[in-house]
DNA sequence: TAATTATTTCGATCTACATCGAATTAATTA
DNA sequence: TAATTAATTCGATGTAGATCGAAATAATTA
């Protein structure tokens, strides 16, 4: 079980109410299992998972005492889950394994036919700053390309280069030397 | 909503796979409903609702751009929740609608005749300690008892005083000034 | 040893909710 | 203005899980 998987779980040993309940109970004292269904209405059967679900990821522990299972509250596991929230890089992983680039994915082939030039160019800003980072990558970071080239590989998506040009540049993705010199790309 | 319910629909809206995935998505920039979809191969609607869950509880914002739903993070109330869960005052609020006597009520009543007198002395400890504290209750605390009027009180319960003022000595719920002199309770 | 008691496990039931598709609303573009 | 697009709402469906009762286990008491 990796690290997210791990982070579920917690939460969802926290999102019922009567297991909120019981973790409310062990916070004042420890308790056996039926002592804790009568309290809570409930058969001690059903306490008895609730409490193997908040042993397994650690938030409680039964010790046998006689012939009781007695629990106890782990409040370090709480507190640990706590300051894990507080930090930020907690967040981030959680969609390490999300499809990141679908979305791109999809808009470039909505939007481009099969010999890979354009339909047309998107008027949605969204959509056409992903075209415009998609068709960026044609140029070699640090090269010099004269406006002639530029049109030349613009051309390659829509006959509409000025544009394409244009929108480049004002997105950043492309830099002009002041004045009609050259293009390159950071 | 009570600070109760508030905690578990916090924990609620923590408790699902993708939900925890929009969030880590949401910790690296703010995104719009589709884009979200796409990434995680769901419907707009499926998101749709998902965001509104964490919008509910604080933890996301959507501010309106163009004509798109952009949300994003709030990551202070991430914060604020871990917090809470380092604070050990967090925890017994939660019990506060617990019926916490149920358990005794069930053993005096378990083991009580209709007169209030004992079917049996519990062997069990912690059966035995409710009995014991229900005793007890019937001494005046700071008031002094001659072992007379201790086993006069104790017969109303069981014939057996002996046993019965000796286990409210054990358990500390009696006390008894050395050399067999008078009896009390603090 | 037999009966009682506390707990856990298992199978069944019922509810909550994640997801989807269709309809609706609102904004944008053609 | 008509068509497109993003987002939300709503009703239907399927699944996960909370709860229970019964059976199994284990320890204790009579």
């Amino acid at each position: 079980m990796d690290d997210n998987e791990q982070l579920l779980e917690f939460f969802k040993a926290l999102s019922d109410a009567n297991r909120l309940k019981i973790i409310g109970l062990l916070a004042e004292r420890p308790l056996t299992v039926e002592q804790m269904a009568e309290m809570l209405h409930l058969r001690a059967s059903t306490v008895s998972n609730h409490l193997s679900f908040l042993a397994r990821v650690g938030l409680v522990e039964g010790r046998s005492e006689s012939y009781y299972n007695v629990y106890s509250l782990k409040f370090d596991r709480m507190d640990e889950l706590g300051k894990r929230m507080q930090m930020p890089e907690t967040y981030p992983p959680m969609a390490s394994e999300v499809d990141v680039d679908a979305y791109d994915r999809k808009v470039l082939a909505d939007y481009s036919l099969p010999d890979g030039s354009l339909k047309t160019i998107p008027a949605q800003r969204k959509k056409l700053e992903v075209i415009l980072r998609h068709i960026a990558r044609d140029f070699e970071p640090g090269v010099r390309y004269s406006e002639k080239q530029v049109n030349e590989l613009l051309a390659r998506y829509h006959s509409d280069t000025a544009t394409l040009r244009r929108e480049l540049i004002g997105y950043k993705l492309l830099q002009r030397q002041g004045g009609g010199g050259d293009y390159w790309r950071d």
